[in-house]
DNA sequence: GACCAGGCACATC
DNA sequence: GATGTGCATGGT
């Protein structure tokens, strides 16, 4: 039997379609994004900035409890209840003017603020007013336009650029934008592809691919510069 | 007690 | 344009 990391997979190339293969036959269907409704998947998309997603659970399951999981219910309480209520999510108080943030471009743009109105417009316009409200950086734009309106973006984030670039697919010193581009040269434009794919390697990433290396046993057991140096 | 977690805006150079 | 810093809780 092989040594985990002694090799590559038979099967399992060091491609980016190759590597998502590995992924899902390691981890399985993921079935993303852990939300009820699109609007929940934004509010969950800045409150995971930087933060983990049981942390965020937390906090949504207050909003919940409060009966405020609106963009106008969210409006109607004080920014000082707002970040009391997401408090468990950290960055409390920045997060709570990001939420009130989208909230009113949310009531602004879309018939009683509901998020699936900004569906039917294009990707790259609906990306760029996302990108104007305060607190939606990048990633959280691209996660809102995949996971709550189904447009086929790859959504980049620490996990990936780690991951990637200690399988030696992506050099260091890329933006954001260079690394989405891998992808989507890389991959079909598929809506499904790119949401499994995330939500894969933030799988990966979590459990296996920590900023100091220490990954013992790699799922994937390709070459990685991490290999058989655990904690 | 240190490290880490599905970023972003802003100040400074 | 590139780099550094503040924001903060909760799990390991």
């Amino acid at each position: 039997m092989a040594e985990p990391n002694s090799g590559v997979r038979p099967g399992v190339g060091l491609s980016f379609a190759g590597i998502y293969e590995g992924l899902l036959e390691a981890f399985g269907p993921q079935h993303w994004w852990p939300a009820d409704t699109p609007f929940e998947v934004a509010v969950g998309a800045v409150l995971t900035q930087n933060t983990a997603w049981t942390n965020v659970e937390r906090a949504i399951a207050n909003l919940k409890e409060a009966g405020c999981l609106t963009p106008q219910g969210l409006l109607d309480l004080s920014p000082e209840r707002l970040a009391e209520l997401i408090r468990p999510a950290g960055y409390f108080n920045v997060k709570a003017a990001r939420l009130r943030a989208l909230c009113e471009f949310l009531l602004g743009e879309c018939p009683e603020g509901d998020i699936r109105h900004l569906a039917p417009r294009p990707t790259t316009s609906v990306r760029n007013e996302l990108l104007r409200v305060k607190g939606v950086g990048e990633e959280t734009a691209d996660s809102i336009l995949l996971y709550a309106l189904d447009h086929p973006v790859f959504v980049v984030d620490a996990y990936t650029v780690r991951i990637f670039q200690r399988l030696d697919l992506l050099e260091t010193g890329l933006s954001y934008g260079d690394v989405q581009a891998r992808f989507h040269a890389a991959l079909p434009t598929d809506r499904a592809l790119f949401n499994e794919y995330h939500a894969l390697v933030v799988a990966l990433g979590k459990d296996h691919c920590k900023p100091r290396p220490r990954c013992g046993a790699c799922p994937l057991r390709v070459d990685c510069p991490t290999a058989g140096s655990p904690d």
